[in-house]
DNA sequence: GTTGAAAACGGAGCCTA
DNA sequence: TAGGCTCCGTTTTCAAC
């Protein structure tokens, strides 16, 4: 089931990286292919788990999320117990876009998306204050954005 | 040219978010609306902004770049010339997969996206290293992934 | 690569606020 | 009367063989 990227391979992940919604048929044509293999490949890249999704990447300020916080977490025991209680519940929460257990000084690390300050008190106070098993939260925030991507540079 | 989001907007982007390759008609199934509607939304919401792109999210691990770091950066000065240089160069690195200005303690937070150890080295020293300006990196690396979700939850 | 089926596109006219 | 919808004919794309 496996198999090696070839060319055309990663040029077509480069594309849907950019765009996902171009039809097989113009890949096919910057590939020199015609429409069928280029679904083949698609598929089976998608039936690998190499793709994970297509998704719309929407502007978080147009949808009101546009305050990104960065929560550094330190739990109070190292515990699998411990741990995995943390890790369901933060699982949960919709502010919580990423989160991800870290080597080092700190446990967890959150990225939450939210609309504004306000909001980041309620969350804070009524959402990450729940958290199971807590010791410490130190929260920084997003001022701008330099860059922000999602797609790889296959080569 | 502002459009206020609708019930139908918001189980278009909701549906577009989980999976970008829906066919229009199946959304207006969705919706009770037909395809029309569906595409002239898409359109506009592409159009304004809202939706940046459609991309396809690709595992990092089967592409090469399972392992994510998250790198601290404070900087020698902080005049808007010192600042604009190191957004600049830090934006063309393609390890460097977000960089955000922050604020509080930590100047910029760089999210990389490597292979493996052997290549963290090589990219401190050769890349980041070369970054204009910087006077402290702290590293933290990703040990497991609880939750990656680039999609809001609109309501 | 070919072909039948499905979807997207674009315009005309209608309905509603 | 403007905006958004449905309807429908044409073109393009999909997906199985």
């Amino acid at each position: 089931m496996e198999r090696k990227l070839d060319r055309t391979d990663i040029g077509i992940l480069n594309a849907l990286q950019k765009d996902c919604r171009i039809s097989n048929k113009k890949l096919g044509l910057m590939l020199n292919k015609t429409q069928s293999p280029i679904q083949q490949r698609i598929q089976q890249m998608k039936g690998q788990g190499l793709i994970k999704r297509f998704s719309a990447i929407l502007d978080p300020k147009l949808v009101g999320r546009g305050l990104i916080g960065y929560v550094q977490v330190n739990v109070e025991k190292h515990t699998e117990e411990s741990l995995t209680a943390f890790m369901e519940e933060a699982a949960k929460l919709e502010e919580i876009m990423e989160c991800y257990h870290m080597t080092g000084a700190i446990d967890f690390l959150l990225r939450i998306a939210i609309k504004d300050m306000d909001e980041y008190s309620r969350v804070l106070v009524k959402k990450l204050g729940n958290l199971p098993g807590v010791r410490q939260f130190t929260s920084f925030f997003v001022l701008s954005e330099i860059k922000s991507e999602t797609a790889f540079v296959l080569k």
